[in-house]
DNA sequence: TGTACATCAGTGAACGCGCGTTCACTGATGTAC
DNA sequence: TGTACATCAGTGAACGCGCGTTCACTGATGTAC
């Protein structure tokens, strides 16, 4: 992994964040960075190689800058809601690609990549005394959905970021009793 | 609105539904109803009025087509979820055309088109009697935040449909009490 | 110290492709007299 | 009934564009002797 190569992955991530991943032409990328296009080549086999690479560092990046300011599991799941729903915010393409892209979702479904925020979502489910009857394969799932679509209405600015909103949702989710 | 006209907008909604709205061009389109691409644009100023049109037929379709065998509306809010969440696995390609897209999004909250799905969900949850301490807004982004990011669990086949988590769901959320 | 050679990141021009859109033209149909 | 004209959906070729990808070549750097 030489230096080249480290600059195109965070020069694509710079460009996926600001004019979204469906912008970003590997002549808008090499020449951004004084190359040409053969020169990409070089680095990566094709197009799809630099996606891989970039969402793997983004998937990375992303679950490391979660922080987390307690312990317990319930209040981490805050957290991590709370986080997710505000770079869907500040960084809507970025996450747009990281995690509503087919390419990216091909990916995690065929285990070439996994997702560490995802598996630390899981982690946390599975230490999580719920109340509900539902299995944490469902409870994972239940909390799951909610977090993607209430953040993709963020995205799309259909509604404003009430935490407390998401606050009430999950609370009510961990309490469960039909 | 001629014959025309028409057989382009059910013909495009048809490529849409099995290939996605991405891989239809007008070459594609028209030639697959014996057209040129010249004919095209005596019906349409150019390919954003189609999508458009093809929207406002779509959505009127998709709300039609909700059958509601109750006329309660906790039941007919159910039978919604139901109904969005089974189209989603059947039309994964028509349905994110129609609630995903850039497009149409853009559409519906500049008001150029409104969504007479999301209208009756609105309206329906106007009927119901809330017990959760929620401000029927917040009620409505909660459902809707769920049903979307279920349903785009379902479509990545992230998981299988199961009629009892989502009844759960929404029976906590209609129950409420933080 | 000097020479011959290998390596390899980067060049730059070209490839074929599909795209949305334009436009002068055609030819069938309808209308006026 | 026949003629002149208007209308207009559709033709088909071309436009310019940006895309991912290829490839013979360059030129700097390192290595062997």
């Amino acid at each position: 992994m030489n230096q080249t190569q480290q600059q195109l992955i965070q020069r694509a991530i710079q460009i996926i964040d600001k004019q979204g991943y469906q912008n970003l032409s590997l002549r808008k990328l090499t020449g951004s960075l004084g190359l040409t296009t053969g020169a990409f080549y070089k680095h990566f086999n094709d197009k799809d190689d630099l996606f891989k690479a970039v969402i793997k560092d983004l998937s990375t990046e992303f679950v490391e800058a979660i922080s987390f300011g307690s312990s317990y599991p319930t209040a981490q799941l805050l957290q991590i809601a709370d986080y997710f729903v505000k770079e869907m915010q500040m960084h809507p393409n970025k996450m747009e690609f990281l995690f509503f892209n087919e390419q990216s979702i091909a990916a995690l479904k065929q285990k070439d990549l996994s997702y560490p925020f995802l598996d630390k979502l899981l982690q946390l489910i599975d230490e999580i005394n719920i109340h509900s009857n539902l299995t944490k394969q469902d409870f994972f799932i239940q909390i799951w959905s909610f977090i993607q679509g209430y953040s993709f209405l963020i995205k799309n600015n259909v509604t404003a970021y009430r935490p407390e909103l998401v606050n009430t949702t999950l609370t009510q989710m961990l309490k469960g009793e039909e």
